[in-house]
DNA sequence: GCTTTATTGTCACTTAGGTGACAATAAAGG
DNA sequence: CCTTTATTGTCACCTAAGTGACAATAAAGC
């Protein structure tokens, strides 16, 4: 059995990790009289995709791996947390799940500590207020990071429908025949979008077509959510 | 010449547009106060990536599309903005610069307002306060999206050059040699990050240490950011 | 120090998607 | 309505990167 000394956690460390270099030495004093310490060995996994996001996390020591699973099963690598970094704050929009499993790349002191803490602590507003904030502002940041870190492993394909989908969230008015995109898009707008040739867009949008996933209505295009996201991989109960 | 019907820009549109629909009647009112309406054609730039970030804008009516020069020279769509969005938020952060050009997808009517105005007005927060904690939370999705974008039409070694960049900034510590970062990582692990297999990373990696853009002291890495920087086919002055 | 296991290096082969070059449509402008 | 221009469709060919299968090292465990 190893012995693993707990870390001090005080004032001068977090002046020293270079954390919230704005904050006055009491703000750090409160929120750190409200911050758990855990420690956690190497590839433990401190939260799934896909479950609530209820707390704030901040690296002390270590390295924390943040990964995704891509549509073959592989894992894609999105980011590695350095100490001083605060990491899953999507807990800082309201009603949001885990986009990315994070686990410890080696072992890791990491504190942890409710979003509203933090937010009131830090900020002196309330928790709602700024969290409809970021959702408004922010939000859309984190959709994007969605798609491309999405699009890593997939195929034109599912590229295209994770694409398509986002636009019919945006664009999408409701239609007897689906969901019609309200804008005019050119196959070559779509491969701008997924990084990909003209030609080969075309010829995977008259595959989807053929395939009832999306039909055209002179320059409109008219999707089946549900059906592009069987095709983009994304399991029925994401996004 | 085609004569343009200036919107009416009042409460009633603001939440027919559902947009900050958080905030009460008054701060609606008194940030429509401050705004400025402007109209955009087709095709007319907004801003361009690399002018500082000053402005925090709203679509009232139209698209508009943000973009990025690839390194071949291609434009990345990184996305189309919708009626009743905020977009250009990266005021919101300390000094920043636009990641992205904004111009018209199809005529529009823009908003613009100062980033301080905008949070004062909205959250009664000090700009400054709120700035900070934006920079250190959201400001690493903001670091992701801009790697993910730039792997648009990116090949493998470009990639593999902008990913390690990303990690001398996290991981790195000044050597006589490089930027040495410490960390242990392998192939495979490079490989999951920029989404390759492993052999060929490795073969990448040893085409990149011949040309002395890195060097391995056993299992660290050692690099040298300005010729990343130029591999990764980044302007000088980028990042 | 020796065995086991993980990582790196190399190569032949396959494949998805890029590229160029056109014809066929469809939309826009007068 | 007719001409011009933009978009879509289709193809043959090329190339970067994926894949499987090993050998060669290097690190870790005992």
């Amino acid at each position: 059995m190893r012995m693993v000394r707990t870390p001090v956690l005080n004032v001068t460390t977090i002046r020293r990790l270079k954390a919230f270099p704005w904050a006055s030495d009491q703000q750090v004093e409160r929120l750190l009289g409200q911050m758990e310490l855990h420690h956690i060995e190497k590839r433990t996994v401190l939260f799934n995709e896909g479950v609530p996001s209820d707390s704030v996390y901040f690296l002390i020591s270590g390295v924390v791996k943040l990964s995704l699973r891509s549509p073959d099963e592989e894992r894609v690598l999105v980011s590695l947390i350095s100490p001083g970094e605060l990491f899953g704050i999507t807990s800082l929009m309201p009603g949001m799940y885990r986009a990315f499993r994070s686990e410890a790349f080696s072992d890791c002191w990491v504190s942890s500590v409710r979003p509203e803490v933090f937010v009131t602590t830090l900020l002196n507003v309330p928790f709602t207020d700024f969290s409809a904030l970021m959702e408004g502002t922010v939000g859309r940041w984190f959709a994007l990071l969605y798609r491309y870190t999405h699009f890593q492993g997939s195929s034109l394909r599912q590229k295209l429908a994770l694409a398509l989908l986002e636009l019919a969230q945006k664009f999408g008015i409701q239609d007897a025949r689906g969901t019609m995109l309200i804008l005019q898009l050119t196959h070559e707008d779509l491969a701008d979008l997924v990084g990909a040739s003209r030609q080969k867009v075309t010829e995977h949008m008259q595959e989807l077509a053929r395939q009832e996933v999306l039909l055209r209505d002179g320059r409109r295009l008219i999707v089946h959510p549900d059906r592009l996201r069987e095709v983009a991989g994304l399991l029925l109960d994401e996004k």
